[in-house]
DNA sequence: CTTTGTGCAAACGATTTGCAGGATG
DNA sequence: CATCCTGCAAATCGTTTGCACAAAG
């Protein structure tokens, strides 16, 4: 959890103009454990008053994902959400209630050491990881994958 | 490689009616190993004169999905791409020219072994590696990821 | 002959953009 | 005070849908 004083250098320190909207996309960000669609980061910003506009958001979101504070998560069709964690880790996505949440890089040692074909040079891994998740093995919910 | 027979037995098995145009979009898709998008497909279906409409590709994409012949394959902003290849198999994606290709499954052991928190229960994995192909390491392309 | 698919064009929803006024550094 | 940002509305792009006609089984 960064400070107010913290999310604002970081905003400068990448050459940021530090705004109410784009302080508060981030902070929103960060402050997140799931991975928000633009949608959500949206009703939550304008929770209790205006805060920023649907195309604010987008710009913002495209201004802190140049920067690398931001990166976007493509797990479902047709949906964008973002991701202020830019430390590299995995996903599990829930098929019962659609719940994401990030798996530690540790979990899936040795992926550097695979034998790709010769000739593909790889920098980065993701793994995404589909199953249930406790809430559903007990209580099962509406499915999002019908 | 499927036979036009073989491949016109798996479309009835699933219960779907032989058109020319979803036996096209299905071989198309079976005799390539890139994973083309929409308009990709598209344009190599009515190359030599026309096979399909753009929402009949749409439509036989949609079929041939819920039968489970054919999946989705998400790996980058904005762009479904389509894969008739049922297997499991990860992927990967050049950084530089946009190249995708598939990746074994056996590549990548013990997946399933990994401990994932107590809770989850796991039923797909799927790792997405980005980086460079041998194309682009010895004559580099324009980026796609400017 | 009944059911399903095709193709067109219109509808749609998510994202982007042009622009005038406003805020930032 | 020059530059960059916001917010609105219009534009854009990929995808879906309604419907009349055609083809499959």
């Amino acid at each position: 959890m960064l400070s107010s004083q913290a999310i604002i250098d970081a905003l400068k320190h990448r050459g940021l103009r530090v705004t109410p909207q784009r302080y508060a996309v981030y902070a929103n960000l960060l402050a997140r454990t799931d991975h928000p669609t633009v949608e959500q980061l949206l009703v939550d910003l304008n929770h209790d008053g205006p805060v920023s506009s649907q195309a604010t958001v987008y710009n913002s979101l495209q201004a802190l994902r140049e920067v690398g504070l931001v990166r976007e998560v493509l797990l479902e069709e047709g949906v964008s959400r973002y991701d202020a964690n830019t430390a590299p880790h995995h996903h599990f996505r829930c098929r019962c209630c659609g719940h994401i949440e990030d798996i530690p890089w540790g979990t899936f040692a040795n992926l550097r050491q695979a034998a790709l074909r010769p000739g593909l040079t790889p920098d980065s891994f993701e793994v995404t990881v589909q199953g249930v998740c406790d809430r559903c093995t007990s209580a099962p919910t509406e499915s999002t994958t019908p």
